[in-house]
DNA sequence: TGCCGGCAGATTGCATGCAATCTTTGCCCA
DNA sequence: TGGGCAAAGATTGCATGCAATCTGCCGGCA
């Protein structure tokens, strides 16, 4: 099956490592020896696997110490929180033009990821329900059709993404995310941009309030980890 | 001087290439090849050169096809227009924090800048008044003091940074362009961040509308080489 | 003349070897 | 016993070699 296999192992591991520190396989400040990820992964040699650092560091996902080599970024509370500023702002940036812009079969698209972001939420399904939230936000930035403020928005989302994941692990307030997506699929619907950017505001600083203390309890685990 | 040249060969050469492509030395679309720019480059062997690529492809300043090497990324006219609503959407983001927290020290070093740019185009010194103006910008993003921001903006901007510096070939726009400023200077020390916002709005609103018909044509000229 | 197949040169992708640097261990001495 | 130093082992940084792929050219054929 594998047989022609020149000319993408870096890409295959580089996505197969940026997968596992999104997915927090890999813990924050963790480092990554060379030698060691590379037996890990089919036993690849090591210049796909620097080159794979090497993208990763410029996505802001390890940190390349000189002569200490990779370590999967830790990111400090104040940057997580400026990262999910800056998250907001740019749905903000998206509202108008997402409402004014979307197509029926677009809005179609996210009321699916809706209903089933419902139904993972029914079946308690976290990482499901998760998953899917973030497709709706990242359809409605998309839907603006701007397409480097999708990429901005995706990578930046990557990069904070297990950090969220925990300040997810409750689901205490679910029931009430799902409420206000709810809304948020109404104003795009109405096509009110306005309306829709306030949601959004608002919606994202609800979750976050929630959010914080959890991420700050990960915090302090990871620093006792990493001690 | 350079005796210990062990471990940072990459980094110069990632800098080296980045200032090229961002200045123009290369012209977009242009393929690199890994031996012929290693040998005017110090003769640099191809595997920091390699990683290098990497990294400016995930920068977005370089293309890497598959088998046939890196090139310089060549920008849809629509890529740039994308870019620069993005810039404008974050510096709106950055205007009223900006306002709110900018330090008198802050304030001063953009008033010099400001005063530089004015010599710079008494002088008519195009590239001078260009990145002034460019560093003047920076500096107001960064008063926001969200990291994550400054550092995506910055990124942006160098991903353009040719082509909005080919837009500003004629001045005939610059005095306008200095009085503008002088008006955003002035919101700024009143910390008036809605009034900042807007002036800034309009400011490369104007501009871009001027710039524009220079960038279709350097486009233009793009398409006639690379054909 | 125009098109297609295939061969030769060039180029990229990856593995590996060597040198420089870092880390750890263990010894010596106070 | 504890601190410091030195040497060995481990790890990264880079250069280079080889295999796979691509490009361009040339001859053959319709």
């Amino acid at each position: 099956m594998s047989e022609n296999m020149h000319g993408n192992r870096t890409q295959v591991v580089t996505t197969r490592l940026r997968q596992m520190i999104v997915a927090g396989d890999l813990a924050p400040g963790q480092r990554i020896s060379e030698r060691e990820i590379g037996e890990h992964l089919d036993g690849i040699s090591r210049t796909p696997l620097r080159e794979a650092f090497k993208i990763l560091a410029a996505e802001g996902l390890v940190t390349i110490s000189p002569n200490r080599g990779a370590s999967v970024t830790a990111l400090s509370m104040a940057e997580v929180e400026d990262t999910i500023e800056l998250l907001v702002g740019l749905e903000g940036l998206a509202a108008e033009p997402a409402c004014a812009r979307i197509s029926e079969q677009d809005l179609a698209a996210i009321d699916e990821l809706h209903q089933r972001m419902g139904a993972a939420y029914r079946a308690e399904q976290l990482m499901e329900y998760f998953e899917l939230n973030q497709a709706i936000h990242q359809h409605i930035v998309d839907a603006a059709g701007n397409r480097v403020l999708s990429r901005v928005y995706a990578a930046e989302c990557a990069r904070i993404r297990r950090y969220r994941y925990a300040g997810n692990r409750r689901h205490e307030r679910w029931d009430r995310a799902l409420a206000e997506h709810q809304q948020i699929l109404g104003a795009l619907k109405a096509r009110n941009g306005s309306l829709l950017r306030e949601l959004l505001c608002a919606h994202h600083h609800n979750g976050w309030q929630i959010s914080r203390a959890l991420v700050e309890r990960e915090f302090a685990a990871d620093a006792t980890v990493a001690s």
